[in-house]
DNA sequence: CATCGTGATGAAATCGATTTCATACCATCT
DNA sequence: AGATGGTATGAAATCGATTTCATCACGATG
């Protein structure tokens, strides 16, 4: 009987047998350095138009494929960059990430995706991990970071920009729009209705900068208007339909005078805002005003199609790569670049039903 | 004036100045061959523990990285498996990718995402991409590929699996479910119910298995109970919301005998499908029945529920991953993995109101 | 006609970690 | 005591493409 005397062997290679054709497999057929291969493929001008054609004709016979650690190792170069983002959920980044992806794969870049679930932790390990990848630039979605990930970008000078936010006056580049601000919108939106009884059910603030600003917007604006937002009004859910139901129904279920509208921190959380408040056999907009953020696909489908702050997500993608390319290409770029949000107003929103004695008037 | 004189120097160097910390210099700060310290990143138990530390301690020191494209190039191993779906819309395949990610992680290794827009060449581009930078392994949906795709995997001897799709019969293995008997669940489900006036918004089926599988199973169904599905009642959209909408209102403007149920070929078009129809006054189910297909998180939550295919996508891509670590192992693995899809019921069916000439008695 | 520049090509060094092979040391066994 | 085996470590070769520098041919120029 004969048994297996090299177990090991049977393991799985990477790069098997006939294997790996490589530069000089290339050159050796089409009779030339492989220099002139390396050439022909990232400086096809360099070459005469003979070498050039004999050279593609032998890659294209063995089938050459280029070794990518090889190249990026010795020309210091990995032609990544990398995208650290929360989720792959809702499609909540998938205009930025796509749109960013195209841009820089249009300059002959890959994008490596990174998702970290809203855990800063996991954040840093993936900052890390991309790095040892060799990502020549990185992503990232706001501007709360640990502070080693500033520290690790810092020593391997390696540009970043911080997306989903715009700040001039923050030392890291943005590439955004003011959270603040645009939340504020709504609020401003709301009360200009002629509410004042107002709940907000926001995003989880901790370790968040866009939902902690929108929600401070929110309230400096109401804040603004002589309303107050006590934190019986306010509660934090993650972002998810059921979040959202959950939140609305716990709002609607407390002693306070019923709200008469709902400031979502975003369009996933409006969704479940609406279902929950339809469901209590509430009118939207009548009963109760309901408002989103980000403008998802769906906020116009909706019954009623909702009020929200459209976030131009495909610019600022576009607007975070060509900041990247910039800096790749040593221009002096703007550190800090801003896409225009506003207000897309639907049926969602509408003053309330009763004037009320808060009721004020408005310009 | 000193104007520069080197002004390509200005150029953004990928690792600068003092810059990148090699593993040399972490050997000579602990006082030991670069070789030690490799295996201390590696194989730690090959190392003394006094050694180890004090290795430790030079690399956290010295704020070491590794670097991977050296790594990979070395021992030809990227420890990365890519992952190449159709598209980030929709979070359609965003719990498949985030499962298999997760579980490849686990095994140390990375997960590179493509997207491709349901173009086929765009993914045999992608999919040379991802094995330029070194994939140890192929994450593809569906079985409809570019043959040179297959070609290019069996020259690299990369394994692979196709998600999305099972197929026992089929040479390349799979990891997922029968897209054609999964479909006739939902017809079946229709027809048990009463329903003989069926229409079908499909997928785009061109260049798509699963959607074409679908649709087969769908028809093949209907043709058991002698149900004719005439090309006027089968409309094919892209996966989006407002394609859903589209196709429904050419269905009902159809003069046919008005349709009672409306099969759906993703959960995408039937929220479409659903919001037409409420918009029409129509009521689901009463007036006419929706099913969808995937079960996406909407889908319990949306007016009417939606009753649904629901595709472990969790499982399926947990069962992708586990088949290409093993297969990376050089384990004997199963070619052929399926998951169980169940059809959930919600109320967005229910017999057709009136029983109707083509009525059938169901067992 | 000699010289210079230009463009195409080749030879060889190089990127940084891994890995093989050798070596030194120590403990154990006969 | 000598042989043996195992463990920890080091020296040096290596992965494959890029890049620098040298060389060569050829045409233009004075």
């Amino acid at each position: 009987m004969r048994t297996s005397i090299l177990p090991t062997e049977s393991r799985y290679r990477f790069q098997d047998t006939a294997s790996r054709v490589r530069i000089t497999d290339v050159a050796r057929l089409a009779g030339c350095a492989p220099a002139t291969v390396s050439r022909t493929v990232n400086n096809p001008d360099k070459v005469s138009p003979e070498m050039r054609s004999r050279i593609e004709r032998a890659m294209h016979e063995l089938g050459y494929v280029r070794n990518h650690a090889a190249r990026a190792l010795r020309s210091q170069r990995s032609h990544m960059v990398g995208v650290l983002i929360p989720t792959l959920d809702y499609a909540l980044y998938a205009r930025l990430v796509s749109a960013a992806s195209t841009q820089l794969s249009a300059a002959g870049i890959s994008t490596l995706i990174a998702t970290f679930d809203y855990d800063l932790d996991a954040e840093l390990r993936e900052a890390r991990l991309l790095l040892e990848r060799g990502a020549e630039a990185l992503m990232l979605v706001g501007e709360c970071h640990r502070q080693e990930i500033y520290d690790l970008l810092h020593q391997f000078g390696v540009p970043f920009v911080n997306t989903y936010t715009f700040d001039p006056e923050s030392a890291y580049p943005t590439a955004g729009f003011d959270n603040s601000a645009s939340a504020a919108i709504m609020a401003r939106h709301l009360v200009h209705l002629g509410h004042s009884d107002i709940c907000v059910i926001s995003g989880i603030t901790e370790d968040n900068d866009r939902t902690t600003k929108r929600l401070d917007g929110i309230q400096a604006e109401l804040a603004r208007h002589d309303i107050s937002l006590p934190a019986s009004r306010v509660i934090e859910s993650p972002y998810s339909i059921s979040g959202g139901k959950k939140a609305c129904a716990l709002l609607l279920s407390r002693d306070d005078p019923q709200p008469t509208a709902i400031v979502c921190g975003n369009d996933v959380l409006a969704l479940g805002a609406l279902i929950e408040c339809t469901a209590r056999g509430l009118d939207v907009p009548g009963d109760i005003s309901v408002v989103g953020f980000d403008n998802l696909e769906f906020a116009t489908h909706l019954n009623p199609p909702l009020t929200t702050i459209d976030v131009p997500a495909r610019d600022m993608g576009i607007a975070a790569a060509e900041f990247i390319l910039g800096k790749l290409s040593g221009d002096e770029v703007p550190m800090h670049n801003s896409v225009e949000v506003r207000l897309i107003l639907r049926s969602s929103t509408a003053p309330p039903r009763a004037p009320g004695v808060h009721g004020r008037s408005i310009s």
